[in-house]
DNA sequence: GATGTTTATGAACACTGTTTATTTTTTTAA
DNA sequence: TTAAAAAAATAAACAGTGTTCATAAACATC
């Protein structure tokens, strides 16, 4: 036959045909900007077969989230390299504000947006990406509570003390409300902080 | 004459029912299902109507924010008259953390929508609300760094690192990324969390 | 009562996600 | 090769959205 085989293939490809087409209109409009219409018109396609290949706005929401975390990991390869754990989470924090604010629109589908964790619920799933960056937080916090003897901490509570405390500089960085802060200054002031941060946690 | 007097009255009145409307609307379907049609709806005037009352959208999402501080003031008064200032702290966190979780529509329009910024941007004006909650952080902080010698600690970086923290936190709760950490038991999480965070930086 | 000024609106424009009945295309079987 | 079956694509509709503008109604003043 071969037939299935092909007709398998295409269909794969239609999909990533619009996947590619949302990719293109995310980076160009942002995540307002993004309609199924506009997808639909770039693939040259009517908007109902988009709906062929997704079960609605959200499902495509959520694979480009996956997508996003697949950039975010190249920010991340550095980092995770780093043999020290405490270095390597001053590194993982860097890389992870520095991903944030040059990718705002992906940063956004990943950690802020509800669309891609509907879909998540719609289909009683697991939120895999999110989880696993998770896990390696805590690990290497483990690491760092062990080597420097921090009696008292908990690997989680301070993998969570960290990431809470990175997404919030993010998310005040990209909705203007660091302004207020300081003008213009938002990369020197968010480094700062984020030394701050660290000497106040490891005593550094 | 009187009759100028009158009419400005009616003129604010309206404008007043719009946006009590709009706040109706608003805790009742959440900033995606609040629409001009549906404040023209409620208060039994053609949609054009809004538009001699309101610039825009973004005037009305603007003072909606302006609603939502007031309201988290209440939520914040006792936390402010807390006499010791790392306590005050502590409070203040709490306080923050509480309103953020009782009101995702009210923070999302005070911390994380870009309608409202986009008001103050497009009239040139500042976020009034937001520095003057951040300059009584920075305050209180000023006064527990002297009172504990905190030598190196700069009080705008410590209540930056304060707010990023707790506001992190609320959005990691908000939009159910907290759910990976622990299941079904946020506000504990959150409450260690933030003890975890205070030990961090005032050793207590 | 006529004039000028507010105030209000109907209708249009250009969009949005999604569904369904219908048509077109492709594949399979005789 | 042709007819039937299956798959893929679509047009059109539904119910919304923010915003603008010409027109109409209401009102104050002379």
């Amino acid at each position: 036959m071969g037939t299935t085989e092909r007709k398998e293939r295409e269909k794969a490809e239609l999909k990533e045909q619009i996947l590619t087409a949302a990719k293109k209109i995310l980076l160009r409009e942002g995540q307002e900007g993004l309609s199924i219409r506009k997808i639909a018109a770039d693939i040259e396609y009517s908007p109902a077969t988009i709906y062929l290949y997704f079960k609605d706005r959200d499902a495509i929401m959520y694979e480009l989230m996956e997508m996003g975390f697949m950039l975010m990991n190249r920010y991340m390869v550095s980092a995770f390299a780093e043999q020290d754990p405490v270095r390597r989470i001053h590194e993982i924090g860097r890389s992870y504000i520095h991903f944030g604010l040059e990718n705002k629109d992906w940063y956004d589908l990943m950690f802020n947006s509800d669309k891609p964790m509907k879909h998540i619920e719609k289909c009683m799933e697991d939120w895999d990406e999110g989880m696993a960056m998770f896990n390696f937080l805590c690990m290497t916090c483990k690491e760092a509570i062990d080597k420097l003897q921090l009696k008292g901490q908990n690997e989680r509570i301070l993998a969570l003390h960290l990431w809470s405390s990175v997404h919030g500089l993010v998310n005040l960085a990209q909705t203007e409300r660091l302004e207020i802060v300081e003008r213009h200054n938002n990369a020197s002031l968010i480094a700062q902080t984020l030394d701050s941060m660290m000497q106040c946690i490891f005593k550094i």
